[in-house]
DNA sequence: TGGCACAATGTAAACGGATACTTTTGTGCA
DNA sequence: TGCACAAAAGTATCCGTTTACATTGTGCCA
């Protein structure tokens, strides 16, 4: 059905052999030669075949990307396809291509890993998730199957990652609601199993102590990546017999529900309550009023994991962590200027 | 390096052509043999190397994902990854895999998927997109490679697509502004060059013609899929001598902008202007107030779209044109009886 | 002018698995 | 006991490429 490099060798005069050369220009072909096989390729329309080829070059230009189980997905929801367009923006670039995958279950996840890594399906792997002590990090370390997970993972600190430095994202952005006057500031936090959630704790909490300002247990709630959480935590903040002024967030979407919350409580926002949040997703400027957020460069997150692992499967030396810089988008949510206070 | 049908033959004591119809249930293998060559796969982690597959049976068992043209992603940006998951769900389910793809502009886009379909990378396709009159969808005829779009195609009726019936959906939309009294209901519009937005359009006046409503030419403002089109658009439309009172818009991102703007405006949702939108997104009942939308059951879609080309693979007919059906969630934007007036 | 180096190309054997065709083994029956 | 016939398993070839090794051809030098 498909042209194949058998049909192009007898059409331009030559031997198989000699049209899988002039592919991989190799040197020892004559210029002639060369210049009339590619132009029988390009009237015949030929293109390799990729099984043919993964087969005996032992290799598949091919990377798989793993979803995390649908329990963990909340948070990606939103980015994903920006993370996507960055990851294929890299492999495209570099001529490989990307396969998806992921189970609905930690076992059924597992053995989609396990079959990917097995049947040679994968030249490497991109986890979306960073998942402490996890049975698929075991098995890709004991097949020696180049990955790079997307965040930092708690238990393996020398497994290569993509990640924010989220301590200081979130040291800057309480740092930005303190130059904006405010003393007392608490936290809506995320899951603590998280590496993600206990370095912006980290990070706010070392803002506070760095500016004296007072750390209290009530302020800081942990709440899940779901829209009625944020409510939650908030409730539970504001009930406090001296509540915050200001919240740091950990997600944008538990930051709408903070917000939707606070609004309905007849609290203004910044007047009453500042917030700032992380992730930056493209609805934070459309909220009332336009929440201000870390953005944590999606795009580049994704752009940059996938060259680790090209590089890795180059056997390039790499830094195991990679920083992708992130920048305090301020909007009015946490402006106290505004304030008539 | 890997386990291969060899190594397990001979630790099996038998051929590879035995082992081979093992894997295949081959009838006329005897129990015994089956059961010992099972055990040692197990024992060996033995795992079908796919490529050698592919290459001797002509098919991949892999359906690839073709994603829309960055100008023209907005739309996907917030469901993309429930669509996955249904394409993802479906796919597996069958035992295929999942590889994506994509270009910057339409002409990287045609070599791309030239080179999956040339190179025998795919069994079929999905297109999420439904552009009318395109290069790639002639490529793909040509070449009779299974294919689905998301979206009926405007220029071909016959193509195989997953769609909702849009007409309907925004029929439903609009006859709900009418039970709840609405008699001055616009419309803001998407780009009319998309299928989509001709239906959603059509179920609107059809409502509105069919209840003796008026059509003014000032209430209905073509936008984009953009964050601040649907600003732009309200406040032309409310800029009219006589505004109306209702607003059916085209996607929630749009109305996301549109309510803000109203608001701004000094509006009150909706007892001074009652909005209904389309996709149903997860941030809808987060804003103030909720939004009603019309859920088109995304994960429904990725799902649906991933069978038809399954069946279209196996020779199977199918219906070229698959609805899915569409729900209208109402929450507070729409409902009148909060008004007082 | 024979011999040699080297460039250009051809030949053939893999890569791992499926399968048409062939051989071996086993059973029932004359 | 021998034979037919079916079940079970083995042998060999092919899928489309790559590549080690073999062959051919040319020019140059002793």
């Amino acid at each position: 059905m498909a042209v194949t490099i058998k049909e192009v060798a007898k059409k331009a005069g030559v031997s198989p052999s000699t049209v899988s050369r002039v592919i991989a220009n190799h040197p020892r072909i004559s210029e002639e030669t060369s210049k009339r096989v590619r132009e029988i390729m390009d009237e015949l329309g030929y293109h390799p075949n990729i099984m043919a080829k993964s087969l005996v070059s032992r290799t598949t230009r091919t990377i798989g990307v793993v979803l995390p189980r649908p329990a963990e997905e909340l948070l990606l929801n939103f980015f994903f396809y920006e993370l996507i367009r960055g990851v294929l923006a890299q492999l495209t670039r570099s001529g490989y291509d990307l396969l998806m995958a992921g189970g609905t279950n930690e076992q059924e996840e597992l053995e989609t890993v396990t079959r990917l890594v097995r049947s040679g399906r994968v030249d490497g792997l991109l986890l979306l998730y960073s998942r402490a002590s996890d049975p698929v990090i075991h098995l890709l370390r004991q097949e020696k199957m180049p990955f790079v997970l997307l965040g930092r993972s708690l238990d393996y600190e020398d497994v290569p990652s993509v990640d924010n430095d989220n301590v200081q994202a979130a040291y800057d952005a309480t740092k930005h609601l303190i130059a904006q006057g405010q003393r007392r500031i608490g936290f809506v936090s995320g899951p603590t199993k998280l590496a993600m959630t206990q370095d912006r704790m980290a990070g706010y909490t070392k803002a506070l102590s760095e500016a004296g300002l007072p750390f209290k247990e009530g302020w800081v709630v942990e709440g899940e990546f779901l829209l009625e959480s944020g409510y939650r935590a908030m409730a539970s903040i504001m009930s406090q017999p001296e509540p915050p002024t200001a919240l740091v967030i950990i997600d944008d979407v538990v930051a709408f529900g903070v917000l939707k919350g606070l609004t309905e409580l007849g609290y203004r926002i910044p007047q009453d309550v500042a917030i700032v949040s992380f992730n930056n997703i493209a609805l934070t400027e459309l909220t009332m009023p336009p929440i201000t957020s870390v953005d944590v460069g999606t795009y580049q997150l994704g752009y940059t994991a996938s060259q680790m692992v090209l590089r890795m499967i180059q056997q390039v030396e790499i830094t195991a962590r990679q920083i992708i810089p992130h920048r305090l988008v301020v909007r009015e949510s946490s402006l106290r200027t505004l304030s008539l206070t």
